[in-house]
DNA sequence: ATCGGTACCTGCACGC
DNA sequence: TGCGTGCAGGTACCGA
């Protein structure tokens, strides 16, 4: 489900439980789990207090007091619920002194993590799109050879951006999905980074986009969709130059684009 | 070392 | 009503 923005914006509404003390950690899917013994990690959890949570990219992470951190990564369906009762999808609950974190799943495709040390998979990751340079984005872009969407959804580039945002992101800066990397010149890429940061942010600014069932912590839904130019929006017309949007699949995943104002 | 294809899971909309 | 199909914001893993 959820992109950087909506991760943002669950990040910031899960603020309250920072500088809690977990009184209890319980975690009824080990499917979700990743490295290590529920009934461990519920121990080591408990008692502790939130030093801090951060986002980097897609994931959460949470510092935990006297060492380790609590990863936790929301896939297609994960939501994050401050409050509330739990219920079929929920796999994990963090019980606090003030409230009750739930963590709810649906398809499954979330994990939480914890581990001693700061999580590997999240230092493999690639630099924030919101504060990595132009120059530093274009010298990255150059040594890949693949079609641009593919890159724009590969972490390693830049962290956070996904199936939505790389689709809006493209037709900001007029560029079609199935470019090559290769044939995107200086000035052609300089609009991409732009694009990527504006449409970010006002994502960001809008509380994400409630696409089928998003909600931050306290359930608000975002409302950034309905400034979608092209994200699900297949045979409705250009906001540009009113042609019909297509849809082509890229790596296995859907994209939509102008074919008029999107070259390759 | 990088890339593309596939697997993982549930729910929903659609056509018959 | 029910069934089959295709689609959905994700990452990880495997083999070329």
């Amino acid at each position: 489900m959820p992109e950087l923005p909506e991760v943002e914006t669950v990040v910031r509404s899960i603020a309250p439980v920072t500088g809690q003390r977990i009184v209890t950690a319980e975690f009824r899917n080990l499917r979700i789990l990743r490295g290590g013994d529920p009934d461990l990690m519920a121990a080591r959890l408990q008692g502790r207090r939130i030093v801090a949570v951060r986002r980097y990219g897609k994931f959460i992470v949470a510092e935990i007091e006297g060492g380790g951190y609590l990863m936790i990564h929301l896939g297609m369906t994960g939501r994050l619920l401050l409050g509330g009762a739990p219920g079929k999808h929920t796999h994990a609950i963090f019980t606090f002194e003030r409230g009750v974190l739930l963590f709810d799943d649906s398809r499954q495709f979330g994990c939480i993590e914890f581990s001693e040390e700061f999580p590997k998979r999240v230092a493999r990751l690639g630099p924030e799109p919101l504060e990595v340079s132009f120059e530093e984005f274009a010298a990255s872009l150059v040594k890949h050879k693949t079609r641009i969407k593919s890159l724009l959804l590969n972490q390693t580039f830049v962290r956070g951006v996904g199936n939505i945002y790389a689709d809006e992101a493209l037709f900001r800066a007029g560029i079609h999905p199935l470019a090559s990397t290769r044939r995107i010149k200086r000035e052609r890429a300089r609009k991409l980074h732009e694009a990527i940061i504006a449409v970010l942010t006002e994502a960001i600014a809008a509380g994400g986009s409630s696409i089928s069932d998003y909600v931050d912590a306290e359930g608000r839904k975002g409302f950034f969709q309905i400034s979608h130019r092209v994200y699900q929006r297949t045979g409705e017309p250009c906001t540009a130059c009113r042609t019909a949007i297509k849809r082509v699949t890229v790596t296995q995943r859907s994209s939509h684009f102008c074919p008029k104002c999107q070259k390759r």
